[in-house]
DNA sequence: ATGTCGACAATATGTCGA
C-alpha cells in the first residue's frame, strides 16, 4: 500500500499537475495539505472520478488538508484535539479499511515564522498538542501513518545551508527539539529508516533560483508506529515533479507498506 | 537577501502568508 503526502500549494490553481500526478503514481493513500479552499470549493469528483474517497477540511484563503483513499475510510477526525479555539485546519485522520486497517494522520503543522511573533508560539504548542494526541494514538499499538507538511527541517544535512536557516522558525532548536520528542514517543522517521541520504530535500522556495541552485530543505515526513515501521518497504520522494509544468514548491513522498 | 506564487477584495493593484 502507498500511502502519500503532498502539499500542493492551492489545490484548484493546481489541480492539472495534482492529477497528473495521480494518475502516474496511483498512490492507495494521500494526504494533501495547503488545499486553499473550503470544502464545497474542493474538485471532489475529480479525485472521485480516479476512484478515491474523499475526506476535506478546508478553510478559506489557508491551510487546509484532504485524505484521499481508494479503500473506504472509517473513524475520521478533523482538526487537532487540545484546543477548541483553534479555527486553523491542518490535521485530518482516518482508519484505511482492510484486512490490517491502518490509521493515517495528514498534518499541516505551522509554518512559525517569523520567530519573534506569537506565530512561533502558536506553532510549538500546535507540536505539543500533536505529541499529547499521538501518546493516545500510539497507545492503540495499531499500524499509524503520521504524515504531512512539518515545516520543520530535523538535521543540518536536511538543509543545502544550515547557517542561512538559522533564524528560521523551521530550524530552530525548540522545533527540532519537539519534532524529536515526537519520534521519542516511539515514531521512525520512514525516509531516514530506508534511505537517509543527505539532501533528501521535500521543498524549494519559488524565489532567488531555490531550484535550480538545489537550495532544498527536507520538511515533508512521514512518521511510523512500530506496528507500521515492521511493514515498511520503500520511500521515496518524487524530486522530478518540482521540475513540471506549473509545480508546487513542494513535491509529494511516497511511502509503501506491506499491507 | 529575495529573482515567486496564490487567494482575496477589488477592479488595479495591494495585502497577507509562505
Amino acid at each position: 500500500m502507498k500511502i502519500a503526502t503532498w502539499n500542493v500549494n492551492s489545490v484548484n490553481a493546481r489541480l492539472e499537475t495534482v492529477l497528473k500526478w495521480f494518475r502516474e503514481a496511483s498512490p492507495d493513500v494521500a494526504c494533501l495539505q495547503e488545499i486553499k479552499c473550503v470544502d464545497e470549493k474542493f474538485p471532489r469528483e475529480a479525485f472521485e472520478d480516479l476512484g478515491y474517497n474523499v475526506v476535506v477540511h478546508g478553510q478559506k484563503t489557508y491551510n487546509g488538508v484532504a485524505l484521499l483513499s481508494k479503500s473506504p475510510v472509517e473513524d475520521v477526525r478533523r482538526g487537532l484535539p487540545g484546543d477548541e479555539a483553534d479555527d486553523q485546519a491542518r490535521y485530518v485522520e482516518a482508519v484505511i479499511s482492510g484486512p490490517t486497517p491502518v490509521r493515517v494522520v495528514g498534518i499541516y503543522l505551522p509554518n512559525g515564522n517569523p520567530v519573534a511573533s506569537e506565530k512561533f508560539g502558536y506553532k510549538l504548542g500546535w507540536m505539543e498538542r500533536l505529541n499529547r494526541h499521538v501518546r493516545e494514538l500510539l497507545a492503540l499499538e495499531e499500524p499509524l501513518v503520521v504524515a504531512g507538511d512539518y515545516n520543520v527541517i530535523p538535521e543540518p544535512a536536511d538543509v543545502h545551508d544550515p547557517v542561512a536557516w538559522m533564524d528560521d522558525a523551521l530550524f530552530q532548536p525548540q522545533s527540532r527539539g519537539a519534532f524529536r520528542a515526537l519520534k521519542w514517543l516511539g515514531l521512525t522517521d520512514a525516509y531516514m529508516e530506508v534511505d537517509g541520504a543527505p539532501g533528501g530535500y521535500t521543498f524549494w522556495d519559488y524565489q532567488a533560483g531555490a531550484w535550480p541552485r538545489n537550495h532544498g530543505i527536507r520538511i515533508d515526513h512521514a512518521l511510523l508506529s512500530p506496528q507500521a515501521c515492521d511493514r515498511l518497504l520503500g520511500c521515496e520522494i518524487h524530486r522530478d515533479v518540482r521540475d513540471w509544468e506549473k509545480p508546487s514548491d513542494h513535491v509529494p513522498v511516497v511511502v509503501e507498506l506491506a499491507l
